[in-house]
DNA sequence: CTTCCTGCAAACCTTTTGCATGCCT
DNA sequence: AGGCATGCAAAAGGTTTGCAGGAAG
């Protein structure tokens, strides 16, 4: 839930140290990336920026999308699909990122529990295998809808 | 790996015991799905399908997959768009899937260890959230490539 | 006879791209 | 000047839908 949290250094000084030109429009989209309090969409950011800046375009949110992803600075993610095909950005808390999407209110939650990173450590040593990026997505109920609608399965 | 052995019956006795009617080209669909070897995109099973069946349309195999993924029987999934947009599909092995997905060669590894479930378990007690469909995807370096291309972190 | 499946083509939605313009360094 | 950012419109890619014909229950 508060997202703010896992990140150090903010997103546009990592845009600078990038080597990117941190333009007026980029800084817009940048910082909704960072404050937005649930996951935005490519066309969400763009109804977004349109407020602050009414000649952006699409294409220039999604170029600057891309370049942030390409960076490594803004993942990309599916939420398993509850709102349609479209592609949700967030500012990459640490190359871990946990959602509990409720499938009745289309909540995402996001516990920042230490012991996920257990999951790479755990990976590694057990298959070899060196994630750089973990993803974990539940799709299920949350607590609220479950008082609401009690043992529904 | 073995993704045979995930499952108790058959897809198709599935899908008749929910009530869908088992056509000619739904059963080559289903088959395709619980044989294939590595996961398939909508269009591979188009191609497939239409070795065994000239006639088949693409639209078709849309909407079976579609069926059969609002019935769960079977599971879209993004595997960290290693491939581009497509979504990939999958037979529900038992609601977890683990995809670890090497960035270098672009296989997909799905390794069926049992403490996986752990998970999910975790998550309703210590968030409350009730997990239908957990879904951990990793991206990183296999095993075989780390050795090619040891220590590239 | 009714319901469901299918082919076909067109529509749809989201994202990407080529080009021309213009800003910043 | 040179490179990068942007707007615009067109294209692309993948998926869905309306309709009409046909097969299955």
């Amino acid at each position: 839930m508060n997202r703010t949290a896992a990140r150090k250094e903010g997103l546009l000084t990592r845009m600078k140290a990038s080597g990117l030109r941190l333009t007026g429009q980029r800084r817009i989209v940048a910082e909704l990336l960072e404050t937005a309090s649930e996951h935005l969409d490519a066309e969400s950011v763009y109804r977004l920026a349109k407020l602050k800046d009414r000649t952006i375009h699409q294409a220039t949110v999604y170029r600057t999308l891309n370049r942030l992803k390409r960076l490594g600075l803004v993942d990309e993610l599916d939420l398993m699909h509850v709102s349609g095909e479209r592609h949700f950005y967030e500012v990459r808390p640490s190359t871990l990122h946990i959602h509990l999407v409720c499938t009745a209110c289309k909540r995402v939650e996001e516990p920042d529990e230490a012991f996920w990173d257990d999951l790479k450590r755990r990976v590694e040593s057990e298959n070899g295998f060196r994630a750089e990026v973990v993803r974990v997505e539940m799709a299920g109920t949350c607590r609220a809808c479950l008082k609401k609608r009690p043992l529904r399965s």
